[in-house]
RNA sequence: CGGGCUGUAGCGCAGUUUGGUAGCGCACUUGACUGGGGGUCAAGGGGUCGUGGGUUCAAAUCCCGCCAGCCCGACCA
């Protein structure tokens, strides 16, 4: 197909819009490759549209290839498989509901397992049918509170999402990781610089998880990662290597202080410091008990926790309430402070905690033989010396103190340093989770039911359109990957001479009869603009014709290189056929 | 949900303080020139000024309500 710029449905901004903050939203709107229809819905432009194909393309090809077979849900959902799985509840406001004439409740898929386990049910009986391997690439809604960033943050957004069927866990390890090998297939084709996580499963349940992340300074995702090995992790798994632990007998005897005034680690910390015991301290030698209140899935009943930090460090919030999932977590009132007197708010230590019978997590970092400074369960009072193992016993460990640059990767080699990332793939054993609401069996040789095992797996299709560009553009616009380029070479007439005009046609002609997909600038309109356009657009390859046609030459650009060629004209499709491979 | 900001032509913005014919740039139309880097000149078309009410002889402008959007945070795969 040659595309001809004066037919094409395209308008390009030569401001950028005002909502837009990030380069690839900003390039995608003024380059003419969406538009915003409402909050975070977005209406695909021709050329936008044919990234987004190519992308999905990509996708299939290697689904496919790993035996993967395509399927297609409906958008519009009934309410049923959702209250069955429990997540017509759970997914809160984030589900767009509605309802249809008679009153009946529907939603728009926010994700589809109940849909892929019913229907494998419904279709599939005895052990010879597994392992099975389903896909489909769909409009999925999720009613976001803030949806922004463009079409990478979005309340429509297209993604694919796989399942796999197996009868046993070792044959859900190797679809897991025949799907992990096609991802890295599928992202090193789309020429993404992308690096894969570690990762909790979050509330689908299960357990090994890994999340692809596009590396980018504007993603949501903030992982780390070693500076000298491979290692890489999503903050929220990251597991703390605990420091050697000490002989307790050589530390000395624990001892009360009146600390006045000290509330707060560094008002403590200060105060220590004042008091001339011999030696200087800092927040990193303080124990900071925070109280919190656990309440378990369909429970009601508020249980007490402290979690115990040291103090130079804040609870991480998301890897808290990651770490206690699925229970949830909140802080404690001043009623609960109120109801429970042997809690002296600022002044929390071990003792009172285990004297009445409240679990007590500490950070890894305190292991047995440390001695910390805490609070004496007194107001105005702090214990120095507080050694673990010898003057306290936590009920475990947790994993809830942030995690900092500087500190040692969990696999030994090296520091982590912390990066931002853009999900735009996440694989994940599901395990039975879905298989047991809905009983999904398949009858085994003894004819007896085998409950089947799922997993499940990501990609953000269409926020890929945006991760691309967001990695692949300068100052000028887009620059696309070959595979997803809307077209294969961009044809600018720099000239209002017939003979450019014929040559363009003729090179374009030939272009298309290899199957080229060619986009042909013949626009009545300044050369400046028609290169500005190029660039802005992004196809990679640039065939200028122009000037250089009285010496028998055209100009080839590529964007990657920003190098120019000049080729005799005759040589041109052959040159372009080359390059644009 | 909390904080901040903003709604004026398709897009980007000024005008609001101090009420008095709705403006600029881009884009669009017509003509002329120009033709390898968003070119020049001339002439045009296009706006319920977010919305409802109020004050006033007169409201984009002042007052009250509502709605919407954006940004930061919370939340979220």
């Amino acid at each position: 197909m040659i595309t001809r710029m004066s037919a094409l449905f395209l308008r390009t901004l030569r401001e950028d819009p005002a909502d837009a903050e990030l380069p690839s939203h900003k390039l995608l709107v003024r380059a003419g490759y969406v538009r915003r229809a409402a909050p975070g819905v977005f209406t695909w432009l021709p050329l936008g549209l044919r990234v987004l194909r190519n992308i999905e393309r990509v996708v299939r090809e290697e689904m496919n290839a790993i035996g993967g077979q395509e399927i297609e849900f409906p958008a519009l959902l009934p309410r049923e498989p959702y209250e069955a799985s429990g997540r017509w509840t759970e997914y809160g406001p984030l589900l767009f509901r509605l309802k249809d004439r008679k009153g009946a409740d529907y939603l728009l898929g926010p994700t589809h397992e109940e849909l892929f386990a019913l229907t494998v049910k419904g279709e599939f009986s005895s052990y010879k049918d597994y392992p099975l391997f389903l896909y489909q690439i769909q409009t999925k809604y999720r009613d976001e509170a803030r949806p922004r960033a463009g079409i990478l943050r979005g309340r429509e957004f297209v993604m694919k999402d796989s399942y796999s069927f197996d009868l046993d866990d070792e044959g859900l390890k190797q679809s897991y990781q025949r799907h992990r090998e096609a991802y890295v297939r599928i992202f090193d084709r789309l020429q993404l610089n992308y690096v894969i996580v570690a990762a909790l499963s979050g509330a689908m349940g299960g357990s090994e998880s890994e999340e692809f992340l596009a590396e980018s300074e504007f993603g949501e995702d903030t992982f780390v990662r070693s500076d000298s090995s491979g290692y890489a992790a999503n903050v929220e798994a990251v597991v703390t290597s605990p420091p050697p632990e000490q002989p307790i007998g050589e530390q000395p005897p624990a001892v009360d202080h009146l600390t006045p005034n000290t509330p707060t680690i560094q008002t403590l910390v200060d105060h220590l410091n004042g008091m001339d015991l011999g030696r200087t301290f800092t927040a990193a030698d303080t124990l900071k008990n925070v109280l919190l209140k656990l309440r378990q899935p369909g429970s009601t009943e508020w249980e007490l926790l402290a979690i115990g930090v040291p103090g130079d460090r804040e609870v991480d919030e998301k890897r808290l309430e990651a770490a206690l999932e699925p229970a949830e977590v909140a802080m404690l009132t001043e009623q609960d402070f109120a109801a429970n007197p042997f809690l002296v708010k600022g002044y929390i230590g071990p003792k009172a905690l285990q004297d009445n019978k409240i679990r007590y997590l500490v950070d890894p970092r305190i292991v047995s033989g440390t001695a910390w400074v805490t609070g004496a369960d007194e107001a105005d009072h702090h214990v120095v010396d507080l050694v673990c193992g010898r003057d306290f016993t936590p009920d475990g460990t947790i994993e809830a103190a942030e995690v900092r640059a500087g500190d040692p990767s969990p696999d030994g080699q090296g520091k982590l340093v912390a990066a931002r990332g853009i999900e735009i793939g996440h694989c994940f054993q599901l395990g039975r989770k879905y298989a047991d609401v809905f009983e999904l069996d398949a009858l085994g040789a003894d004819s007896k039911p085998i409950r089947i095992t799922m997993g499940s797996y990501g990609i953000g299709v269409s926020r890929l359109v945006a991760a691309i560009a967001e990695q692949s553009h300068d100052d000028k616009g887009i620059i696309w990957p070959r595979e997803v380029s809307p077209f294969g070479v961009h044809i600018v007439l720099a000239g209002k001479d017939e003979q450019i005009r014929t040559e363009g046609e003729r090179i374009a002609a030939g272009l298309d009869a290899a199957g080229v997909e060619v986009l042909l600038d013949d626009r009545q309109v300044s050369p400046g603009v028609k290169f500005s356009d190029a660039e802005l657009v992004g196809v990679p390859t640039i065939l200028v014709i122009g000037r250089g046609l009285r010496d028998g030459v055209v100009e080839l650009r590529d964007r990657f290189t920003e190098q120019r060629t000049d080729v005799p004209v005759g040589e041109a499709v052959e040159r372009l056929l080359a390059a644009s491979r």
